[in-house]
Formats: structure tokens, sequence, C-alpha cells
DNA sequence: TGACGTCAAGATCCG
DNA sequence: CGGATCTTGACGTCA
């Protein structure tokens, strides 16, 4: 059972994907682009291997106009060796690497340059991880695309589609329901057809269930069986509901105990769960942590990251956690223990003096110049007055710890949350 | 024609 | 000038 995250990691430097206009696409931007997000890539990879985190989905936006005619630059030959290390990095680290292109990547369009578009843009998304010297069971995840008034005749056209895709696209691509149309039963009788594996996400399914009433176990055995030894292992998306956004918005976090219900119900199942979450390798982690245990070094590295976030809530929390961490118990029980009780302390309210105590403190570390004590004190006396929030105040701190590569502050949860 | 999702780039405003 | 904040982009489908 493997555990990951997609696309970027919170709170770890120099990982972000630069992304381009098309008004600014030029041999020099393209190629500085390119450079940076691969670099970027490798320490994400160097990060997730560090954590001992098995899945991994590398972001789409990796390659600028990746699928675009607008990018000529032969990415894969120009940064052939630094691709193929990072490719080794994966491998060393015991990662899973995968892509998912987005709901703009329809390959069953009645519209033929719709389709050719989509095409080209899986070829970039094999190419990634092909370059990257990637197993066919490095997957890239796909939905179905549009109903056109009649689903039955636009499956039909994606099976036809998918049978005469490359084999480079056609050896990794995977598809997954969607929370409006295909549901996984529509996506499995596609996947038996076309010989293709299938993905479960269970968010999607709640919203989208169709009219058969499999429990999420029969559903996920049902899709275990579209999985063929060279694919790996099963994957599933897992996610839950931001019950204060529309259906089908990802939380903020992974929910623990509502997470480890699900888990249970995989007993005796062999699955990868890609978690789909706003906090991403936070989440990842907890996750991690609280089913296959941890060290208490891991749990230690996680409680100085999550330190700020409880100071400003109650700072008679850090003791607690304190005394926590040094009792006893396994790892598993111990990661359990910590992260319900980080839930509880998160979720209590932020109280105003307190938070003013933290972002001092915070701010103390990033503040290089009188200008900049001055300018933070100013945010800090207006949120005190209640004439900014928070997440304000936090932001020009963290504007600070970015211009001067406050590592420590930087590698904080303080700004996630 | 705008919502949907995503989030950095780009533009503009502010101190 | 630099930082903060608002707007745009880039894709396809559907109401």
């Amino acid at each position: 059972m493997g555990i990951g995250y997609a696309c970027l990691a919170a709170g770890v430097p120099q990982t972000e994907m630069k992304s381009l206009t098309l008004a600014s696409v030029s041999e020099k931007t393209l190629m500085d682009t390119c450079r940076t997000n691969i670099a970027h890539l490798k320490n994400l990879i160097t990060y997730t291997k560090g954590q001992g985190i098995e899945l991994f989905r590398i972001s789409s936006d990796l390659i600028p106009f990746g699928s675009s005619v607008a990018n000529t630059l032969p990415w894969w030959e120009v940064f052939a060796s630094e691709l193929a290390s990072i490719g080794v990095l994966a491998q060393e680290g015991g990662i899973r690497l995968s892509m998912h292109p987005g709901q703009y990547t329809v390959i069953n369009s009645p519209n033929k340059s719709v389709v050719d578009n989509a095409i080209a843009d899986l070829l970039y998304h094999a190419r990634v991880l092909a370059s990257l010297g990637c197993t066919p069971d490095a997957k890239i995840i796909l939905h179905i695309g549009g109903g056109y008034g009649d689903k039955e005749a636009a499956s039909r056209r994606f099976i036809t589609v998918y049978r005469s895709l490359p084999h480079e696209v056609r050896q990794r691509l995977v598809i997954e329901n969607d929370d409006k149309l295909y549901t996984i039963g529509e996506v499995l009788a596609i996947a038996e057809k076309a010989g293709c594996p299938a993905v479960f996400d269970n968010l999607h399914h709640a919203i989208n269930p169709g009219r058969e009433a499999l429990t999420e176990r029969e559903w996920m055995l049902q899709c275990a069986s579209t999985w063929k030894p060279g694919d790996g292992r099963q994957k599933i998306h897992y996610s839950q509901q931001d019950p204060t956004k529309r259906a089908g918005s990802h939380s903020p976090s992974i929910a623990l105990d509502e997470f480890l219900l699900f888990y249970e119900g995989l007993s005796g199942l062999s699955i990868d769960i890609m978690l789909e979450v706003k906090d991403k390798n936070i989440s990842a982690l907890k996750c991690m942590h609280a089913t296959s245990g941890a060290t208490r070094e891991q749990l230690e590295a996680q409680w100085q990251r999550y330190r700020p976030l409880v100071h400003e809530r109650d700072p008679a929390m850090v003791w607690e956690i304190k005394e926590l961490l040094q009792g006893g118990g396994d790892g598993q029980s111990l990661g359990v223990a910590f992260y319900r009780l980080l839930e509880r302390i998160l979720a209590m309210e932020v109280s105003r003096p307190q938070a003013v105590i933290t972002a001092e403190t915070v701010a103390k570390q990033c503040i290089r110049t009188p200008t900049e004590g001055r300018r933070i004190d100013k945010r800090i006396a207006a949120y005190k007055r209640a004439e900014i929030p928070l997440d304000k105040l936090k932001q020009s701190i963290l504007t600070l710890a970015n211009n001067h590569a406050v590592d420590e502050v930087l590698t904080s949860y303080y700004f996630m949350m």
C-alpha cells in the first residue's frame, strides 16, 4: 500500500513550477523556465525520497506549452541527462511516478482538432515519463471526456481513439471516473472493452455514483481486474469533500479518522493511493505515518513544522505535544495519537493576541533591515486593530522569508493554514 | 456568454 | 522603487 501526493510540496523551497504566457514565449524564456522547472522537479523528488513517500504525480506544467506548437524546444534532448538522473533518483527512492492531464485533454471529442491536440498532449506526458526512464507502471491518468448528448457514442469514440493511440501512450494510459458524466460503472465498461486499467476516485464516485449499488470496496475489486502485471499495483484517487465549497472541491487537509476508516476497508487489497488534497505532502505524511508508522525522528520533524500553528492557537498545547512525543508507544499508535491531537488543536480558533506573538517570533527570523522591520511592525499593528486578516499578515512575512531564503521559516507549515 | 479549476504571470495600484 | 493586490491566461464542455 503506497500513499502519495500530487504536483507540489508545501513547505519545500525551490519546488514551484514556473509558467509562461503565450505572449512571453521565446527560445530564451523556454530554456530558462524548463531549466528551472526541471531543477525544481529534482528538488521535489529528493524531498519525496527523503520522506519515504512512495507515490508522486508530476505536474503537467513541467514543460511550458509542452504539447503546443508554440514550444519548439527539443527539451527531451536538451535536458536528457538531467531528466535521466532525476528518474534514477526516483527509482532509488522507490517512488512511483504518474501524470494527470487536466480537464481540457479530451480524446473523445467529435471535433478532430480537439482530439489531435489531446493526442499531442498525451504524447507530451508520455515523453516526460519516458525521459525519466520510467517503466510502464508510471501511469497517465485521463478522464473519458465529454458526453455530447450521446454517452454511448462518446464512449465508443473513446475506445476507437484509445486503440489508435501510439504504444508509448497506450502502455501508460489509465482512465478515471469523473464527478459529472462518467460513473465508475461506465468507466469499467470502457476499460474492459479497451483493455485499459481503471482508477476509482472515491469523491467523484460519491457525487456521481450511477445506478448500480455496489460498495466502494466492490468497485475497487472490479477495477483490480483491469490492472495487468506490467501495469504495476492498482491505483486509486482518494479525497474528501471541502464542506465549505461546491460538491467535488477537495478539502484543505485529510481528516485522519475518516481516512483510517476508508483505509481499513482496503484490507487484503494491494493498492496505491494518490491523495488529492490542498495541503498535498502534509496530509500524505499524516496518512503514511498513521498507517505504516513513523520513527520518533519523523514525527519530531513534522512537529517542528506544525509548531507555529499550534503556538498561535494555544501555547499550552506545545507542552502537550512534547509530552506525547516523549511518551511510549510504537510508531503507528504514536503517529495516530500525534496527528489526532494536532487535528484537535488546529481546529481551535486562533486567538488574536497569541497570533501576534507568534507572528512577531516568525517575523524576527526574517527581518534583515530596519525598513523591513518597520513594514512588518505596521502590518502587525494593523492586524492587532483587526484591519487586515491574519493571512495578509502572514503573506508579508512570507515575502520577507522568500527574499532572504530563510529556510527554517519557509519549511514550516505556518503559511499553509 | 460565463462557469468550471488552477495558480503563476502580468498589470496596476499603493505607500 | 518595491511590495501588495487585482486581472488574465490557456485549455474544452456544458448550461
